[in-house]
DNA sequence: CGAGTTATTAATCGGTCGATTAATATATCT
DNA sequence: AGATATATTAATCGACCGATTAATAACTCG
């Protein structure tokens, strides 16, 4: 086969700088990123797509992000960067003021409900074997938030508000569940129970489980005695 | 560049059907499905790797199972056999004697524990968007698991044992939440909290969570008054 | 105005993936 | 024994993936 002649296709754009001075071209890459991701999940879309739903080519990705991890990288940072806030809220109030375990875990349930594309992150990223944001994840955030919570309800037990009984490390991974498998579980549970974690039944939702974390793990009176 | 002739090779099997009867290549290929699955996660294992560990070739795979999702189905069925026997039991007692909801929540976190690799299954094709056996496990387990499940809560509340205020629903959230997510997460959690979801550990577990779930779901004096 | 830098497209490379096909050897049936 | 069904390997196909490179155009600075 002779190599074909310049064929003749659509009169589209030909190389080179364009005339804007705006290039937000990175913007760009990032948010469709993130629309394609929320829509179709993370391992359909590669950086072809991604580009092209983006108005540009995939060579852009790699100029301006180095490779494909580099964008999945920077579009964590954005993600997390609130959470890392929140974070930095709870480990500041170290031995002073009650946390109050009810408001925190409403707060982080709030948070999940309000990014809704967060939880299928967590799911696709980081709790799926070789997600590739699971390192930056455990180190930023993973790492940080259990110990935090771990020692708020180890100084409630001391204090006698928890059961006697009650290991903290148990008593986190279960406030964990509670809080967050609501959220990555709802494709299947708006299907098999027709739940939905939006508008109303998200508030029943939030009162129900910090109602029964709380009675499944606050010491009461005939405990103590 | 010429038709390579014969390529001496290593002296290798021939096409052609063995001559031993068992004919076992089936179960090798979900046995090692599994392990590899296991080790290295999901997405990183194609046909070849499979069927190479396996002793045989990735074409067996589709002479088996059709295609790369119907290995992935069987696994599954394999996997949740088990359950939807115990499902049976569970729907077959519709109206008669009480179920036990801690029996029920031990037995299916010790079937989780003792399928290592399900958890990342459940990961991997369920929960993550896209996943593509979805479809059958809604529809062969969760869509039957579910209903059943709020059905034992409606009658134990009906009968006092529960809160009067608690919806079933959102306890049955509550409860899959609890059984599921320490095992699906516990990638994570072992390394930001050391925990370990094997051996005696397992077992303290099992232990917390049936009683947090008790504590905080079921109806106590006070409450009756 | 000209040289160098920056942003962008088009083309392509090498690799891997799942799937298919042709050849071949054994088993089974008549 | 001969025909047909079954099981297996080797080779290959086409698609797609991430990454790279060369060409090109605009911008910047002297």
């Amino acid at each position: 086969m002779p190599t074909r002649p310049p064929s003749p296709r659509r009169p589209s754009r030909r190389p080179g700088r364009p005339s804007g001075g705006d290039a937000e071209i990175r913007a760009a890459l990032l948010q469709t990123a993130r629309e394609l991701f929320l829509r179709h999940g993370f391992g359909k879309v590669g950086i072809r797509r991604i580009a092209t739903a983006a108005g540009t080519t995939s060579a852009m990705i790699h100029y301006y992000f180095g490779d494909k991890l580099g964008l999945y990288r920077a579009m964590l940072d954005e993600a997390i960067a609130p959470l890392v806030d929140n974070l930095r809220r709870l480990e500041s109030m170290r031995a002073t003021a009650a946390p109050d375990l009810e408001a925190l875990v409403s707060a982080y349930m709030r948070m999940l409900a309000s990014n809704p594309w967060l939880p299928a992150l967590i799911v696709h990223e980081v709790l799926d074997e070789g997600g590739q944001l699971r390192e930056q994840f455990v180190e930023h955030f993973a790492g940080r938030l259990a110990p935090a919570l771990v020692a708020v309800l180890e100084r409630e037990r001391a204090r006698g508000l928890l059961r006697r009984d009650l290991d903290p490390r148990l008593a986190a991974i279960s406030a964990l569940s509670l809080c967050i498998f609501p959220f990555v579980s709802q494709p299947i549970t708006r299907r098999v129970l027709g739940f939905s974690v939006e508008g109303e039944e998200f508030d029943r939702l939030v009162r129900h489980t910090t109602r029964l974390f709380r009675e499944g793990v606050f010491a009461r009176t005939e405990d103590a005695a």
